[in-house]
RNA sequence: GGCGCUUUCGUCUAGCGGCUAGGACACAUGCCUCUCACGCAUGGAACACGGGUUCGAUUCCCGUAGGCGCUACCA
């Protein structure tokens, strides 16, 4: 078993776009098949005809491709192990499913859903299993020639697995460890459906995990409660020797309040929970994504692999090559982890300021064409460099260099409308200009607009030159008053750069609106 | 209800019998500064409870309580 090679799966269900938990599923699969030289597969588990949503099996991809989380085999990226759409192998569950049959270890049974759910009412905590199956209309109870009969006259049926009890039922799982669970509280599971003629969940995930060569399950903590009666089955098709190995990932909770996290809570709260934007096909409604709220694919990546494990030290940066290297599943933690949105924007803000400036523009230029600005990569770029033109100064211990506090691109439009657009109002009552806008400011204002007439060469140096020694010689601190002039509020970046790239013309006549307005 | 998993600052977590219980996000204060940020520094903030085991428990065991999951012809 332990040398044998690693192939993992990842095997979503096309019901609808890919959840972030989901993301993370795959990430550590991720993590664990490169780091371990194994294969990543991509399994679509489409075995629920009525829950089909068309587009969610692209959406799951193009998903992954953003990302940056690349298969080996699957849906879409081919391999020997197929076909990998579980619709597409009815032949071969029913084959199986003849298998357990033969073997006595699963059974025929007619109850209807009506039926079924008649006996619920019936019987208090009523369970398909050894203490009931006698009273149910099953192989078991009808004599064979009457099942042939039924059979034959194209009744409905299921196939159970027949469940022994009283086994205790081991599943060593690499997180949790050794979990016992008494086979009596299992109850004979439908392993294939009259409904849709497809197998179930749990018979379709054991035969595709065997046929693929699967070595390790690494899936969310909501199958553990299954995790025996996948066990039992291994044992049943005689592939014990075989069965891959268990790891059941903690749940991703809700950040406020009870419960997992779900698809209602991201936008309710302000934070997408699916990578890319979803359109539902049935009712139009959208939820947003994590691509068009401007999050990296890296910084997504690195926030969702820190949400239930971590190298076991403090370093909180990496990159996808680095976590390949570090993952370890025996350091996942075995608590569900609430998922912090506030957190998520800090990791976008850590690798949005290590881009390079040209890495912003194409995002930047879309961003003031949204808002209706007339603009050019020059102007832009410009502006980009400005903006942390202060902070690009500063170089920290580790030698890196710091930008302004962004966590998106979208955040710098508040941030830089003034370049684009003069003010047009002043609020009186903001703390900066009530402090900076005296009853003597609008003389001063006008004394500054004469010398800044004077200034031929309106370039930072230009104005240095012929400011400078007039600060010098009044005493006066022109600049705050200077920059409510031109911004309208107590921000943005060095006067002179602002200025030097608004241009004479537009300083000056800034500069006279607000003597106006302000008085 | 039954079964299972789980429980360290508000949040994500480190810790694997002896520590002033560490880091990060968030928060507060200070420094820097022509503003806002950035950055830096400092600070407040946690071992759910009760029994054991042990010279000694955050750490091991058992209960209790809380949280989460499962309990479909869904995955």
């Amino acid at each position: 078993m332990s040398d044998r090679k690693v192939r993992v799966r990842f095997a979503p269900s096309p019901t609808g776009p890919l959840h972030i938990g989901g993301v993370r599923t795959a990430l550590y699969n991720y993590l664990f098949a490169k780091q371990h030289g194994g294969d990543l597969i991509f399994r679509i588990e489409d075995t629920d005809s009525s829950r089909f949503v068309p587009g969610a099996e692209e959406y799951i991809i193009e998903s992954f491709h953003w990302l940056g989380i690349k298969f080996d085999e699957g849906v879409g990226f081919g391999g020997n192990y197929g076909p990998y759409r579980q619709s597409e192998r009815r032949d071969i569950y029913k084959e199986y499913v003849q298998q357990l049959l033969d073997k006595g270890k699963a059974y025929i049974a007619f109850d209807t859903p009506e039926e079924l759910e008649a006996k619920r009412k019936e019987i208090d905590n009523f369970q398909y299993d050894a203490s009931t199956r006698q009273l149910m209309k099953n192989s078991l109870t009808l004599p064979a020639e009457v099942v042939q009969e039924m059979i034959a006259e194209g009744q409905q049926y299921v196939v159970r697995f027949l469940i022994e009890p009283g086994i205790d039922v081991v599943v060593d799982d690499m997180i949790r460890g050794e979990v016992h669970i008494n086979s009596s509280i299992l109850d004979d599971k439908v392993l294939f459906k009259s409904a849709d003629q497809l197998p179930t969940y749990h018979l379709a995930n054991i035969v595709d995990d065997h046929l693929m060569e699967v070595s390790h399950v690494i899936r969310g903590e909501e199958w553990l409660p299954s995790a025996p009666l996948h066990v039992l089955l291994y044992d049943a098709f005689g592939w014990a020797d075989t069965m891959p190995r268990f790891a059941h990932l903690p749940l991703l909770l809700k950040p406020i309040g009870n419960g997992k996290l779900s698809k209602r809570d991201g936008d309710k709260l302000g934070f997408p929970v699916f990578p890319l934007e979803w359109h539902d096909p049935k009712n139009g409604e959208i939820s947003s994504g994590y691509r068009e709220k401007g999050y990296l694919p890296e910084a997504v990546l690195n926030f969702l692999a820190l949400l239930g494990w971590n190298p076991g030290n403090d370093q909180e940066l990496m990159s996808l090559d680095e976590m390949v290297e570090l993952f370890d599943l025996s350091k996942c933690s075995k608590n569900g982890a609430k998922f912090d949105y506030v957190k998520a924007a800090w990791f976008n803000h850590q690798y949005l300021i290590r881009q390079p400036d040209e890495a912003w523009t194409p995002s930047f230029d879309k961003l003031l064409k949204e808002q209706g600005v007339e603009s050019t990569p020059q102007k832009e770029a410009e502006v980009v460099r400005m903006m942390k033109l202060k902070v690009i100064e500063y170089v920290d211990g580790q030698g890196n260099k710091h930008k302004r506090n962004i966590s998106f691109v979208s955040d710098l439009w508040p941030l830089t409308k003034f370049f684009f657009v003069a003010p047009e109002s002043f609020d009186r009552e903001d703390k900066f200009i009530k402090k900076n806008w005296k009853e003597e400011t609008a003389s001063e204002m006008r004394q500054f607009i004469q010398v800044l007439s004077s200034i031929e060469d309106f370039s930072v140096e230009g104005q240095k030159a012929v400011i400078d020694p007039w600060v010098e010689q009044n005493g006066l601190r022109p600049w705050n008053a200077w920059r409510i002039c031109l911004v309208g509020a107590g921000q943005g970046p060095d006067m002179y750069e602002l200025s030097a790239f608004l241009g004479k013309e537009e300083t000056l006549r800034r500069m006279q609106f607000a003597i106006d307005t302000l008085g």
